[in-house]
DNA sequence: CTGAAAGCGCTTACAG
DNA sequence: CTGAAAGCGCTTACAG
């Protein structure tokens, strides 16, 4: 072994008295190469404390068992925000890689920017995971850049028609009319509905859709005053977007929030205007971020499976890289009751 | 450019005209090539897509501009749970690293396993940025074969005396004695601390011993019975803890929760067994997390700045990397004051 | 300021 | 089953 740095694969071989391309078989597994030889050359090299070195490897076999996740979001003051929702994904995500063989590259992009999104093309990754919301219409350009630039990629969000590359995402249009409802069950009629429903945001207006659908199938006729806009899911966008309905003098005695964030934002504008929830006003939100269930008012809401996401986000983009045709896929939704909605008697 | 596939600086160099040892350096700005050339190799770059290939730059310069995050937890039933504390941390380093110009692989690792922590030895990343609690006891032999080979790393975590490596951690004996003086200010004589005080865990250890630094500091004796174990930082765990301690018939007006998951658990098991919180004990925790702010009864806590923690965690392994001397390094402390410790009248 | 050449450490046809 | 050799795409002394 040479004196000082890392063991390479001319060292082992010196030592097992083969050559170098026995030794690389060798440590590949390769069943070219005999047991026992292998044997000696496997014993050597972890003596050694020998690692292939991955940047020769991978230049080589030209591709880097490594993904990238590209995390979108627009600065914070606060620069350690993230959207929780994205952080239970990333949990999944990484597990799934690691269970995979893949390394996992994990990169803040901001939507505003220009994306730094040649890891493949410098082939640091094989391929990217894209999570994040922003305006779907600028978003739409890029992904289209993307794909004609032959990167791989999956997407998590709203599954639309004729959209660049594949997405995976979950039903919004079910889960929204699904806990919409629930609402309508428990006699609720003047449901607001807190989010943007312009393209820009398809997943909000998915869940708007379903909210529609629900009461048409009622046979109750939607209110278009009931929809308050809101595009950052946050906690001041909620509260801002139903105290500006309310000043308004609609009356409510529902609220359906696209996001749990602005969820809880609306219980305290509700709070604030007077308005005692559950009792008087139901409250709904969508995501099932783990604070919903530890808010002072434990929300009803929308469960996005994260940890399957996570699988199948990874799952869809490794059959991509394999070469073989992918579709988008759409994740179920569950409604998840807890007090907000007033369905159970308070303790 | 040849037909198909990535560019390479050498389609570049005949396109311009010049050689390619001429293109890597005007690529990488060297003064040497003129700024004609220069811009035009620039140019011919750009629209060529052209992006340099790592695994060839990184082999040939012998490092990666990559980092390697560890992130310890033992498996969960749910598999997408990571301790938000972490989480937060892990957005501030995702963005330290991308100001420093390097980019961020991610690892799960599980403590009971043995650490895949050969970034370093395969050329993947340049060090290792280790996180995650566990027992201490059991890390410390991994640590000091690290440092053994030579590894560069930095950990988040206690900093102890004659600890193999560096770390950088919260000051958790100044931020204990803190938050245990604002109790005893309120006039709490009987604070249950909640948490394992063992070596295998050296922060929550600290906490206690700023616990009683604050107690003999007010001349009140520390009743060793007011302590019970807790290691794992859960609701479930702290919960329990705190029910053990009452079911024995200790008397209590104060917790002190080694942590917010911890203080969470025993404000639910203080309202199970009949007491008001704040009004008849207070409750502290120690971490800030998001959801202490957002808990029912928002919690009094020590916050430990997880966005300076990140950046001094990058710094300190990025001085490393480039051979300079590195000591390990304690953050500040500092006091949450909310609702639980019933310092601020109830709304 | 520029070019020809060596070499980073592998993997993998090719030949035996 | 094994070895000699080419080559992945760069960077960087070396020579001019």
């Amino acid at each position: 072994m040479s004196s000082k740095g890392k063991a390479t694969s001319f060292d082992i071989a010196y030592e097992a008295g083969v050559s170098q391309s026995t030794v690389s078989r060798a440590l590949s597994g390769s069943s070219l190469v005999s047991l026992d030889t292998r044997r000696k050359i496997q014993a050597i090299a972890k003596q050694l404390n020998y690692k292939v070195d991955k940047n020769a490897s991978c230049l080589r076999r030209q591709h880097s068992v490594t993904l990238a996740l590209l995390l979108f979001e627009d600065p914070t003051p606060d620069d350690s925000l993230i959207n929780p929702f994205f952080l239970s994904m990333l949990g999944s995500i990484t597990r799934a890689c690691a269970r995979q063989g893949y390394d996992l590259l994990i990169s803040f992009q901001q939507f505003s920017n220009d994306w730094h999104a040649d890891y493949q093309d410098s082939h640091k990754a094989d391929g990217l995971i894209l999570l994040g919301y922003g305006d779907y219409l600028v978003a739409r350009s890029t992904l289209q850049k993307l794909v004609e630039q032959n990167t791989h990629f999956v997407r998590w969000g709203a599954v639309v028609e004729g959209q660049p590359g594949i997405s995976v995402g979950c039903d919004n249009l079910s889960g929204g009319r699904a806990i919409t409802e629930h609402l309508l069950g428990l006699g609720r009629r003047r449901i607001a509905f807190v989010g943007s429903i312009g393209e820009q945001c398809p997943e909000f207006r998915d869940r708007y859709l379903g909210y529609c659908a629900a009461h048409e199938a009622a046979g109750i006729k939607v209110d278009p005053a009931l929809q308050v806009d809101a595009l950052d899911s946050t906690e001041q966008v909620g509260h801002q977007a139903l105290a500006n309905l309310l000043e308004r003098g609609i009356t409510v005695d529902g609220v359906f929030a696209a996001s749990d964030l602005l969820a809880i934002g609306a219980t305290n504008a509700l709070r604030e205007a007077g308005f005692e929830a559950p009792q008087q006003v139901s409250v709904v939100g969508f995501d099932d971020l783990p604070m919903a269930s530890y808010a002072s008012l434990p929300l009803t809401t929308v469960q996005q499976d994260t940890k399957l996401a996570g699988e199948v986000l990874v799952e869809k983009l490794l059959q991509q890289i394999r070469g073989e045709a992918v579709e988008s896929v759409m994740l179920p939704a569950k409604v998840i009751v807890r007090r907000s909605c007033g369905a159970r008697a308070l303790p």
